[in-house]
DNA sequence: TGGTCGACTTGATGCAGGTCAATCAACGTT
DNA sequence: AACGTTGATTGACCTGCATCAAGTCGACCA
């Protein structure tokens, strides 16, 4: 597995700026210097197979991870409750920003595939964050925008039929995929029915079931985990779809 | 800044060190000096009526604001949906931590009762993070700590019954009383039944009939709005109950 | 004193989606 | 080739809760 050698030395240290995900990262918006300081602090870069944990739940919290390649699930386990995924991360998102001034991590998060993930000693990147308030500003935003997410997520369990719930999320993950360059209309979803079941609040048939008639709608086509969206507009359609719940107060 | 002159007069800014809320705000932690430079950037307070609102949805985003009394929701209002309530504050918590970075506020804010807030400029508040490490600190906590509690809703709203809802919703309420020093068994909703069902993903009819089993289960005794919790024990089992959607993989 | 409004309760009904169960396809493994 | 395993699909059934609808209880006003 790569030539790798030393601890930190130089094929492992990733360079931000030939980084694909550069514009999508943290040190997005810093200085040439303050990109330097940046690429100081971050560890050699992590492989992880499909199934292994970054990160589990309890761990005393220590680092921020940010995806290079691959992708990862994050999901919590409650005392007597079965486990809840509660996100997905794809490349160029941050792992552990819901962890931060705690001392154990809340969560694990393992690799749905082959993953590569930077890894950022906290302590460090806030030793950093102090000399450059352009970092800060990117971790702000960062933690607030994941806030964003997480109330559309709430908005999304709270009341939406499960196809809402599927198209929605299909859109979401081709919305993210076009912003890191992918396809948006083609893609193979890394994470199994189950993980997607859970994730939305449904029952894995459900999803199955949903899938299906979507299928047969012609709206996308599904082969396992091959994903063609073939009709965006009646997907937003079927994701707006004013029914839910019953009207105001 | 001391005596406080002007500006906008004396009776108004508070002294952060006299609040009954000190230990649960965000100065918390905040040297001498320190909280006084932090007090400098507190505007005056803003009183606001029942259903009068704080911030609405699309505004440019400038402020913080701390709850110092009463109480309010949060509600986001999507495309073509119904709105939906992601929030309650009630005193020491922070609004607008999920607008940093953005423009404009994401979602609109409205006092359930007559209520103070302090304002804080976001910016002000920013320059002076810049200085004060601990505030920092606080900063992020507090919306990590946000992160965290809004995946729990998360899983709250992600296949639990509507029993299970409620119950977590009332001790989720008692703590926060507990820990602000009021009684967590003995305390009035400030919310509507129908803001509490949307909150909850259920319809308020559901809310209503549950709210009356567990009165005649004898866990709560419940009269309009004052809620008293009688066993708190059984609120915790039924919160629980691993029911729910099918178990792991 | 009655009228109207808003917040809440209660009853009856139907359906979306959870649950149980069988089957199948794609893999390794031996 | 036979076997187990893991993930996905599909069918049949049943229940929790949304929905529709009516009724109650104040509070406020004329």
């Amino acid at each position: 597995m790569k030539p790798q050698p030393a601890r930190r030395s130089s094929p492992g240290v990733p360079r931000c700026e030939r980084c694909t995900l550069h514009a999508r990262c943290l040190p997005l918006g810093l200085e040439l210097d303050a990109l330097h300081s940046f690429e100081a602090i971050i560890q050699v870069p992590q492989a992880l197979k499909r199934g292994q944990a970054l990160v589990r739940q309890g761990e005393p919290f220590e680092n921020l991870y940010v995806v290079r390649s691959g992708s990862l699930k994050q999901s919590v386990a409650q005392p007597g409750q079965r486990d809840q995924v509660t996100h997905f991360y794809l490349p160029g998102e941050v792992v552990g920003l819901d962890a931060i001034g705690e001392a154990e991590c809340h969560g694990s998060v393992v690799a749905l595939e082959s993953a590569f993930v930077c890894e950022l000693p906290f302590t460090r990147l806030e030793d950093l964050a102090e000399q450059l308030p352009e970092l800060r500003g990117q971790l702000y935003r960062c933690m607030s925008r994941e806030l964003r997410r997480d109330q559309r997520m709430m908005c999304l369990l709270s009341g939406r039929t499960a196809d809402q719930r599927l198209a929605s999320f299909l859109l979401g993950l081709s919305e993210r995929f076009r912003a890191r360059g992918f396809s948006p209309f083609c893609f193979r979803l890394s994470m199994s029915r189950s993980d997607i079941a859970n994730y939305l609040g449904l029952a894995l048939e459900t999803v199955s079931r949903v899938l299906a008639r979507f299928q047969e709608q012609g709206t996308i086509a599904v082969a396992g985990r091959e994903m063609t969206l073939l009709d965006i507009e009646s997907l937003e359609g079927l994701a707006r779809e004013g029914v839910g719940l019953r009207g105001v107060n």
